[in-house]
DNA sequence: ATTGAAATAACTCTCAC
DNA sequence: GTGAGAGTTATTTCAAT
C-alpha cells in the first residue's frame, strides 16, 4: 500500500468504470504497471467489488429511516436468525449489530410513511425476539465516497 | 422502469464492470438495446455512479462505530456546518441527520479503540454545538448489495 | 422500441528490456 | 516499472422490423 495503490483506490472508488489506460494515466504509471497493481489489490481483498449506485428515490423509495431494536435473548442464534430474516426484506438497506443501548440498527428505504409503519408493525414488532424498538426518519444523508488508508499522522496506537 | 430495466440495475449493482455484451446476454436483449437502456438509466438518474468497494480493514480501519449526537441550537446553519465539518474528517463514513432522540448518526471507521476515543474527545466533544453524544461499537454489518424497485405487491399507499 | 451485423475504435495482456 | 505489439473485445451506427 504505497502512494500509487492509494491513488488507484481513490480513483476507482469515484469511478469504477475507468479503463486501465485512463487509470494509469491518472496515477502516473504505465498501463501494464497499473493492471498489475489493480489485480494485486483485488487479490489481496483491498478492493472487494465494483458496484453501480442507484438512487432509492428513482426506485420508488423516497423515504428512509433507521430502526433501533433490542433483542432477547441476545444469543448468537437469535442474532444470526434476525439478521438473515432482515436481509430478505426488500425494505432493508443495511443491518448493524452494535453495542450499547440497542442491539440492532437497521436502515430501510420505503415508498411512504404508511409503508414504514407497516414494516415496523408487521415485520419488526411481530418478531418474538424483538423486545422493543424505536425508529428515526432520515432527513439527510451524506456518504463518504472515498475511503482513504489511515494517515499515520494522527497517532492512536500509543 | 420495466422488467428489463430492473434486471439491468440488479446486475450492475452486483458487478459494475460487466461489459455491455455480457449484460445484454444476462438480461436477454440485444447489445444495442442494452446500451440504450443503460444510457437512459444514467440520464434519468436511476444509476448515479459506479464505485469500487474497498475493505476498511485492508486500509487500516478495522474498527467501526456509530456516534449519536444531539446538537443545539438545531438550526439549518448549525446542521450544515456540522455536516461539512464531519465530511472533512477521514474517520467518517457516513453522516445521517435524523428525527428522534438524536439529531446526528455518524458512522466512523478507525484503526483502534484509542483512535475512536480520541475522535470522540477531540473531534466531537470539542464542538460547541454538540450538547451530548454517545457511541456504539459495530460488531457486525451486512449491507444489501442489490436494491430493487418497490414491488407493488405490498401496498402502503392506501 | 428493438434487432442484427458490420465497421470502427479501444482496450487488455504478454513479453523483452 | 516500462513500452510496444498482437490479439481480442467492446462500442457504435444504421437500416429494417
Amino acid at each position: 500500500m504505497d502512494d500509487i495503490d492509494s491513488a488507484i483506490i481513490r480513483h476507482l472508488q469515484r469511478d469504477a468504470r475507468l479503463t486501465n489506460r485512463e487509470l494509469a494515466r491518472l496515477v502516473g504509471v504505465a498501463p501494464s504497471t497499473c493492471l498489475e497493481r489493480v489485480r494485486s489489490l483485488r487479490a489481496r481483498g483491498v478492493i472487494t467489488g465494483y458496484h453501480a449506485a442507484v438512487d432509492p428515490r428513482a426506485l420508488g423509495r423516497p423515504l428512509q429511516a433507521l430502526i433501533f431494536a433490542r433483542l432477547r435473548p441476545l444469543s448468537r442464534e437469535v442474532i444470526t436468525g434476525f439478521q438473515h430474516y432482515l436481509s430478505q426484506q426488500p425494505e432493508v438497506l443495511s443491518v448493524l449489530v452494535v453495542s450499547g443501548d440497542e442491539d440492532f440498527v437497521i436502515q430501510v428505504a420505503v415508498p411512504t410513511i404508511e409503508r414504514l409503519h407497516a414494516f415496523l408493525m408487521d415485520q419488526v414488532s411481530a418478531r418474538r425476539e424483538v423486545v422493543n424498538f424505536r425508529s428515526s426518519v432520515i432527513y439527510q444523508q451524506t456518504v463518504t465516497q472515498v475511503l482513504a488508508p489511515v494517515d499515520e499522522g494522527r497517532r492512536g496506537d500509543a
